[in-house]
DNA sequence: CTTTTTGCAAAGTTTTTGCACGCAG
DNA sequence: CTGCGTGCAAAAACTTTGCAAAAAG
């Protein structure tokens, strides 16, 4: 049987030699139970009820990011929210859509050979990419644009 | 001979509904003299040199987001950074290093066919699109990870 | 002349810091 | 034990807003 993703989270904090503490338990709770990124306002809010200082949320992120367990991604044109990454959560990268603003998530994107290719051609070592792509989704497509955005 | 950037800029204000005015100009020749991405904070403070108020840049900064003129990055883990995009300023992506921090350009991406590819598959329609690597620059690789970042 | 843009100043939010205590290893 | 992690409270930094004056077209 393959070993849960708190084991593993766990595992990745010690790894870091980072402790683990109920504090960055919960914090990676309340990732792994939204798909979207979490702005850094949107987890201190959201662990506020769990007794979480903004302050301790604050001094996490950045940790976690550079343990490989999270990784900020830009939402929309002006927020920075935080995502698991594999294998906590698959990779997938995102659309941001012109007309209503919105982003998905594109699942198999495709892109690592002609990542590892760009990277290579410059003498960088690739560990990971992410793409932000741009344009209008389906809903705004058929809509036409300059139409209301969809209500979300 | 080929029409300047700056009257390039100017038009591309009119055809969205801006006016053409010294502050733009401003903001529009700071970005046009820095290779990096620029944050809101950044921009403040260069312009604050040349009579700018914050509150200007600070507004500003969305409606040449909006109308195509710059675009947001992120910049490090951190911040988000605005860039002048094509034709002002050729398309690039990049890459950030993971253990120097340091972000690098990278021209002529290639990735073109696999994010239209990508897009298409979902439905989408991309205008443009933007890739973030992570990994080792060619410096970091040589002294090994773990090593003291070089001086930037 | 009409509408957009800007400066100013105040208010509101978000982030950072120093320090003392408490818990993980 | 020993030192990392956390809460707290204050400070700093960053952003947003309302309004009246100035400027663009």
């Amino acid at each position: 049987m393959a070993k849960g993703p708190e084991a593993a989270f766990r595992e990745a904090l010690r790894s870091n030699g980072l402790r683990v503490t109920p504090n960055r338990l919960r914090v990676f709770r309340v990732l792994a139970r939204h798909s979207e990124p979490l702005t850094a306002p949107q987890l201190v809010g959201l662990l506020a009820g769990e007794g979480l200082n903004p302050a301790t949320v604050y001094r996490m992120m950045p940790e976690l990011t550079q343990a490989g367990i999270v990784h900020p991604v830009m939402v929309g044109h002006e927020h920075i929210g935080y995502e698991l990454v594999s294998p906590y959560r698959p990779h997938h990268d995102h659309f941001v859509c012109e007309a209503c603003g919105r982003t998905f998530d594109l699942a198999e994107c495709g892109l690592e050979d002609a990542v590892v290719r760009l990277a290579e051609r410059n003498g960088f070592r690739v560990t990971a990419h992410h793409a932000e792509l741009h344009g209008l989704c389906p809903d705004c497509q058929r809509i036409g644009v300059g139409a209301e955005p969809p209500k979300v």
